[in-house]
DNA sequence: ATTCCATATTCGAATTTTTGAATATTCAAT
DNA sequence: ATTGAATATTCAAAAATTCGAATATGGAAT
């Protein structure tokens, strides 16, 4: 690996890790391992989109999984820079709410949900 | 502002910080406020590329700029932050080396500068 | 063997990002 | 006023991201 690729690294580290969805997901795993549809119940998204998601966190580096049965559970590989992350985020960032955030999502789900039906 | 927005804006500031060029930019700027033709002489990006980053930054909250005559100097806005990522992406992906990343940089920039005169 | 449930993959369309090229703006100095 | 240097903006094209829809895979239980 060249000394590039491995300061991409990190700009891809922060890539994987810039995405609403994935905030929350990582949120979760900070908490706990999470079987995929454990995410999908807290998350309200659909499930083929959070097994993109997980693939772009997987592919990162970032997070690890391993089969359990039919279900499959992910955690994460580097716990103290997810934390880290968030730390700094929050200090930064006092303003977010995790719970508002879901509250949001939960919102644009059931508005999509309608749109479907009236459609 | 909703608090999606404020959730969201969590991943903005990521996304700001999660490119090569801007985590070089803001390496710099840990260490002095720089104008533009000295992050331009670092870095051996073209100017308005530079400016065009410079951008990204400005609008995500990151940086902040100061006329100096026809200059412009570029600070850390939240200098806390982009420390607090840095040293947990360098806890975490301890290999990074910034100097080669110059280095690597500076090549790419000699390469492209061939190829348009061989043109 | 088939069915069901959990998860992953593929594909395509819409959107966003990235960057170079060209050009514009702004200020200082003459 | 004009010139020159520093910086910004605009535009367009290529590349990458996002996400839904449809489909595929893989394991458990019957």
């Amino acid at each position: 690996m060249s000394d590039l690729d491995r300061f991409e690294s990190k700009a891809e580290i922060l890539k994987a890790m810039a995405h609403p969805v994935r905030l929350l997901i990582l949120e979760e795993l900070v908490k706990n391992p999470r079987c995929v549809s454990a995410i999908h119940e807290i998350l309200e998204v659909r499930q083929p989109n959070i097994s993109q998601h997980l693939t772009i966190l997987r592919n990162a580096g970032i997070v690890g999984s391993q089969k359990d049965g039919t279900y499959r559970c992910y955690f994460l590989i580097k716990p103290g820079l997810v934390k880290a992350a968030f730390s700094a985020l929050d200090t930064y960032w006092p303003e977010t709410n995790i719970d508002d955030v879901r509250k949001k999502f939960k919102l644009a789900l059931e508005k999509r949900l309608q749109q479907e039906q009236s459609s």
